[in-house]
RNA sequence: UCCCGAAUAGCUCAGUUGGUUAGAGCAUCUGACUGUUAAUCAGAGGGUCACUGGUUCAAGUCCAGUUUCGGGAGCCA
């Protein structure tokens, strides 16, 4: 019966009148007992109902309230009144699910994006988390179609792994041993995960790239694209526990080819949205615009959203070596006037200021450094000529920070064992990972791509917990 | 986890040097109006001032602790 359904959005599309046709969706506002604006998430542009007097009793008049679902059949008409198109002159309506208009918490008004996180299962029903989860889609639609354009083999990396070699950070523990301190123990008091589930200590994924590098080793270039959790006590607008990584992965690639892929899929996502979503493009721009009005005027942006997204598009990353970086900072204004909280010297990692300065300050515009210290990076990294930095790549976006980490991977068995051995990495325990470079190793690299921070870059979106569904994150595990 | 700030009606906020009955706009409810665009107009209801303890004749207001949220930092994607 539900076949009959109009979307609202392709019914706004068309001029097209005269014609009947059945909506459904949920009240947004109920105007002059005479007018309902109806959306079914189609779209921000709601359609006006117009409802005669008369067609409709008292009691069912009532019914109508935000937040209500209802189901219009009705006559396609060129409105009569400002602000619309077309409206659908209603022959009958039928309420499907009635919505206490003392209880519902969205009003036809302005609401905070905090309040809207209290009240995330019904955020969806707003034009800003409407607009930001179809760009969400789509964006996620895009990274399929670009790597399966590509030839790039889809792989599911498993979710529950046995490795915590990897150091990416606090891990998830997946265990169905009791929790009560009943759990079986070793005889040097320690737990016996000979016991558990797995047979073996377990966790939940931070980073589906080795796994990865074994597709790569037969696919030649496969990507992963799944959840990621890391229990870090992160607090930031930035940071998820859960949150979704792309990870390509390519044989027979150096570096070079590693940045000039992530420079290319980051374009054709914004690509993506801005040919699919402009709609709600346009509706985030306004939206972010008129926030920054509330902002004193050296804290706006020089660019709206959509002209940062053409910015992005029409010009080329800044491609420049760590080392190149260190020198850009310590001979910056900032620098000299002592105005970093860190200090600068050819070594340390990289802080967020000094990021943030590189990017949002001296070249304005996304950033890839390259050539990092080997001491401050993962052991995974391939080792370069000068024996002292390796070929890892971040890339860094106005506003958002690192939005891609990725380097060349060390294919030299030998050298792999020597830089394992030096950063206390059990290489028993990895021998799997090892064999891609005892059969047939070859050259490769790969990245990851945090899911949300490209949507909040292409959204506009300030805190990351507003660009997934339902954000987990310390404290918070809500829906 | 660290630094700073905040928590008052369903929402957004005001609340003076501590002072007796805690306010506004919007929302809600009732009525009016009926081509409205966050409709408008009139009226009404609505409060554990985050929580726990303390100081005081008296605490929304001062102090301590806790919780949560926000901004910044660290860890990272």
């Amino acid at each position: 019966m539900f076949n009959i359904r109009t979307k609202i959005k392709q019914l706004l599309q068309s001029d097209a009148t005269g014609h009947e046709v059945t909506v459904m969706g949920w009240v947004r506002t109920f105007r002059n007992n005479q007018f309902i604006a109806l959306n079914d998430g189609s779209t921000n542009n709601n359609l006006q109902i117009v409802v005669e007097l008369g067609l409709l009793n008292d009691a069912t008049l009532k019914r109508i309230t935000t937040g209500a679902s209802m189901k219009v059949k009705g006559v396609v008409v060129p409105s009569l009144g400002k602000g619309q198109k077309v409206e659908l002159k209603a022959v009958s309506v039928e309420i499907l699910g009635d919505s206490d208009a003392e209880k519902y918490p969205l009003q036809p008004k302005k609401h905070s994006l905090e309040f809207l996180r209290e009240v995330a299962h019904l955020r969806f029903r707003t034009n800003t988390f409407g607009s930001v989860f179809r760009i969400r889609h789509s964006l996620a639609f895009a990274v399929h179609q670009f790597f399966n354009n590509k030839g790039f083999v889809y792989l599911h990396t498993p979710i529950i792994t046995a490795s915590d070699a990897e150091g990416a950070g606090e891990m998830f523990r997946v265990t169905t041993l009791p929790i009560d301190g009943t759990a079986p123990r070793n005889e040097d008091g320690s737990i016996n995960f000979k016991e558990d589930f797995f047979g073996k200590s377990t966790n939940l994924t931070v980073s589906g790239q080795l796994e990865g590098e074994l597709g790569a080793m037969a696919f030649s270039e496969i990507y992963t694209f799944g959840p990621t959790f890391r229990a870090e006590n992160s607090n930031t607008a930035r940071h998820l526990a859960e949150f979704w990584m792309i990870e390509p992965e390519m044989a027979f690639c150096d570096i070079e080819d590693n940045m000039n892929l992530a420079e290319e899929f980051i374009k054709y996502l914004i690509q993506y949205a801005m040919d699919n979503n402009r709609e709600d493009l346009e509706f985030l721009a306004q939206r972010l615009a008129e926030e920054e009005k509330q902002l004193p005027q050296d804290k706006r942006s020089e660019l709206g959203l959509i002209e940062k997204l053409e910015f992005v598009l029409n010009n080329s990353f800044e491609r420049i070596t760590y080392t190149e970086a260190i020198d850009i900072l310590l001979n910056s204004p900032a620098y000299k006037k002592k105005k970093f909280q860190y200090d600068v010297k050819w070594g340390i990692d990289l802080q967020s200021e000094h990021e943030r300065y590189l990017v949002e300050k001296h070249f304005k515009k996304p950033v890839i450094v390259t050539g990092y210290p080997a001491a401050i990076k993962a052991f995974y990294m391939r080792l370069n000529e000068d024996g002292k930095t390796v070929a890892a790549m971040d890339i860094l976006a106005p506003g958002i920070g690192e939005i891609v980490g990725g380097s060349q991977r060390e294919e030299r068995l030998d050298m792999l064992l020597e830089k394992m051995k030096a950063m206390h990495i059990p290489a028993e325990e990895m021998s799997w990972y090892l064999d891609t470079r005892r059969f047939g190793t070859v050259p490769h690299a790969g990245f990851g791509l945090g899911f949300e921070r490209m949507v909040q870059f292409v959204t506009g979106m300030g805190n990351i917990r507003d660009v997934i569904p339902f954000a987990r994150t310390p404290k918070n595990c809500e829906f």
